[in-house]
DNA sequence: CGAAAATTTGATCGAAGTCAATCATTGTGG
DNA sequence: CCACAATGATTGACTTCGATCAAATTTTCG
């Protein structure tokens, strides 16, 4: 895939750019091609990169009392980064790793504030996606405090019909906030039902 | 108050923003005075507002199987608005009322897009505030969904020690997602070590 | 002051966690 | 290309934290 038709599909999926804002993001424009299992971010470091996925998938996950807890994933036309040292410029208590072969485009802090100086539209892209993650961080909220294990998991199928074949359930459990005993339960209830 | 202070006060808090900006905000400023228990929006209603609060605080609560939770407060130079209903232009599953006789600053979301759309600088306002709010959820779940019942109360004395003081245990109790018996003797504990 | 609202305290129950063992799947080196 | 080690998933027995139901006590406010 050639970058300038990521960027134009970056453009249609979020908020237009220009032409000229393209050329500019263009510019700064990095792409990575990274075997499974590779780490994008590890725990403790700074990281001021974003990772867009063109193809692949990600884990944010972190170590809490020793115990492996995912906290994000993202696919394909989606964005990841360690969400306290992107954003607040902190050592990273995440790591971030891939679950598939991946293709990314890596955005630096210091480029994406550039751009948005520069371009308006640009801004209102960060802006876009910004606020496309809050809400979608919301609707996390709602679920993982009010619901039982089963809604959580039954809401998590509806909004990704497809992460159990992508995602190990390990990950999914913790993800959740439940056990893999558990969710394992879960699914068996379903099945039989 | 006057209007040209809270503008000012946004624009220090959150973003700067440029004279000629400022003033174009000020004019499509509307200024609320109300008192303790007012609703801001009612549930099922649409609502494009979004309400700066200058003195006072407000709740966000929704029923859920006929119980009163309650899902974001709102303090001195913060935002609230029916998040799904300002984002998505959705009918509002929140109703929000006011804790306090409260001192408010009401936006719609017309005029926020034409104060974007017209000045980057405003666009980057946005940017800011929506990135905050974010960063605030993020943390809301990180506690609410890996914290004991006794770890999530004191996470929000940490970041708010003079919550109690201002919004009854019943809402602090479903905002945390545990209920008014269990925060009581969390408390309890707490007073006798 | 007295009614209503808010909070505390007590007894019991249940959903999900923990610990432990087994079964299934994947992938790598001989 | 098979073997078998490593990883991932299921199942079972038991425990625990916080929920529920119920009642008493304290606070607020007209």
């Amino acid at each position: 895939m050639k970058p300038e038709t990521i960027i134009e599909h970056i453009s249609e999926t979020y908020s237009p750019l220009t032409a000229d804002c393209q050329q500019a993001v263009l510019a700064s424009t990095k792409i990575l091609s990274l075997k499974k299992n590779s780490t994008l971010v590890r725990e403790g470091q700074f990281s001021d990169k974003t990772f867009y996925i063109i193809r692949g998938c990600a884990r944010a996950y972190y170590l809490k009392d020793g115990k492996d807890v995912s906290d994000w994933f993202a696919f394909e036309n989606e964005f990841i980064s360690s969400i306290v040292s992107f954003f607040k410029n902190e050592p990273s208590p995440h790591a971030i790793e891939l679950l598939e072969d991946s293709i990314l485009v890596e955005f630096s802090r210091d480029e994406i504030e550039q751009l948005a100086a520069k371009y308006h539209d640009f801004e209102r892209l960060i802006r876009v996606i910004v606020t496309k993650t809050m809400l979608k961080q919301y609707e996390r909220i709602a679920s993982s405090q009010f619901e039982s294990a089963e809604q959580k998991y039954t809401n998590l199928l509806k909004a990704h019909p497809t992460i159990t074949q992508r995602v190990p359930l390990t990950h999914l459990a913790s993800y959740l906030g439940i056990t893999l005993e558990t969710l394992s339960r879960i699914r068996g209830l379903k099945k039989r039902i």
